[in-house]
DNA sequence: AATGAATGAGGCTTCATTCAT
DNA sequence: GATGAATGAAGCCTCATTCAT
């Protein structure tokens, strides 16, 4: 059943965001799940394979959030807010799996790795788009786009380390701030 | 001797930052330094103990750094570039230790976690300082400078994802386009 | 099943009472078992755990054969006499996971210790019963009956200290004079 | 100096007694003293060496003060009390020390053990002796007076197992109610 | 007499992984 | 599909002991 594996993997995502991947045996996964160590062995190879499918989960997902948006109407300033909206939820709500590109070369196996960096160039892209897009009708100047939207996304992951629920600004203040810089930056 | 162990911080901090912390096992630090584990332990209480003086060393170091450049003369901007070559300096030559805090929580304990923020905080203080200095002097226009800083340290932390030496970029182009992308972003 | 744990609790006793506690190592006890240090750790928390069941063990047993012949026909000297014969037995065949009480605070943590001593309480209490029958039927007379239990187990106890298997005196010519003088005592 | 070991070895007796032997670091026994473990291995060769020198010194001092006791004046009874006092102030406040004879086995190999048993066997004999001229004069009429030796001095070494300062009952409360027992016991 | 430093053997424990049933 | 049991490699850490100075 593809709707077990499924299953399996949501409920992971939601324990390893929570107690981190190296923190977390296979065991303890396997016990919040309701399963035994050797059930999740049989759908999952490894306990890399696990992080893996978890990873590409998440980022896949959140690919196809801004990919909706991407194809919306609006100025590109307003559509790269909304990116900058997801891309920020996500950071926040995902942390462990979604930030694995950070680490991922101390989890992953080469040819997970590959994968993985395929994928996140594929995210990565989706801002290229937009950043393009805005220096193409004039709305931003940047040139050496590609480290420009380098620094943005670094800028953006880099929250995980400060937000605060309930902290002194809300999300969506951070992200009018945050957008903020980044179309100046971009102008 | 004191020196001795700072000997050792050195060398274990070059290692760390080659293997990783995790990737990395008390026996062969002491094999790469030429001691025992037995030895290791004589100047470490732990191997977290370990990685926590690794790191406060390093930062500990780039935070003098800052200062002296922050104590020399010329405009806010000429002052912030130069800090950011430094910070890049040290993101990418000394990765695994210097950019610890951003998974302090995993590695240290409660006390080591609030010493290592403390430093930190001063770290990022060095950074206040220079922008404040801007906007009161009307280089720079930003409001919620706070907010702005922790988002122009992430843009710069993240270098450490994507860099590679013999790139496209070198270290000093990255360093100037960084720079303009922050002074851009704080006008 | 429940059956595997108590045989290598049976056999890890046999092994503790040969080689002592501190003597004897997870790995020792291991191969004898003709298992692997990590099959053991999957049926024990500890070797703290493991000494613990051992010791549990082998008073719950104790308990229950004095409590048998407790409830048998026979004065109260008799009886006594026939307590002392088991005691004496246990003493001497399972020295090192029986006589545990008298280090207990050394290898046990707050937990057990309670557990440990909340057993040994039961235990003693049997021959509080005894000895408060026999004062009820008038055989004995001593007032403070705790303080005179007390030394009894105490030089009961002691014959580990000097007891050799094809000693000058054999097991019951023992049980007999020390049930002498305990009745004595008594009276 | 001698006067130097000797200070080194009331200190340590005290600081055995306090944590255990085991539980107890030749660094920390070193630490309680000002004296690095350097030193310690100048004046002991060994942990065990240590030790064993410390049971020796308790019960050396132990054997000379009940001598004095037993060449006083006095009924057989009368010294027999005495000479219980002496021990139960020994077994409660040198325990660990005192009371090795329990696990001697454990911790001192054949050359010291055979001292060790020597002493112990000389500390013994001069219960033997009291009793002895006890029958002798008609006080007492145990045959089988070694057994009846053995089993008093267990049921007085046990008194470390339940002893608490500030308990019901006062150390000589105890003295008395133990020497009336033992007394009984030898009729 | 004293010490700081070094050593190395040995022990405990964890955990991903496998596999027969 | 699921599970309980077993495995073994690997890592961390402790500590008595030694020794040059």
């Amino acid at each position: 059943m593809i709707r077990k594996k499924e299953q399996i993997l949501t409920s992971a995502i939601e324990i390893i965001n929570r107690r981190g991947y190296t923190g977390t045996t296979m065991e303890e996964i396997a016990a919040e799940l309701f399963m035994t160590k050797g059930s999740l062995y049989y759908y999952f190879k490894n306990k890399s394979d696990l992080l893996y499918q978890c990873h590409q989960f998440v980022v896949f997902q959140a690919i196809k959030d801004l990919e909706e948006i991407l194809n919306s109407e609006g100025t590109a300033a307003e559509i790269l807010t909304k990116m900058v909206a997801i891309h920020i939820e996500y950071a926040i709500e995902e942390k462990e799996t979604f930030n694995l590109i950070m680490e991922s070369k101390q989890f992953f196996n080469q040819e997970q790795l590959e994968l993985v960096q395929k994928l996140w160039k594929n995210y990565e892209q989706l801002f290229a788009k937009i950043i393009s897009r805005g220096i193409r009708n004039g709305e931003f100047q940047t040139k050496e786009a590609t480290t420009a939207r380098m620094f943005i996304l670094g800028g953006l992951n880099w929250i995980q380390q400060w937000y605060k629920q309930n902290g002194r600004l809300a999300k969506d203040e951070i992200v009018s701030l945050y957008s903020d810089y980044i179309i100046k930056l971009l102008k």
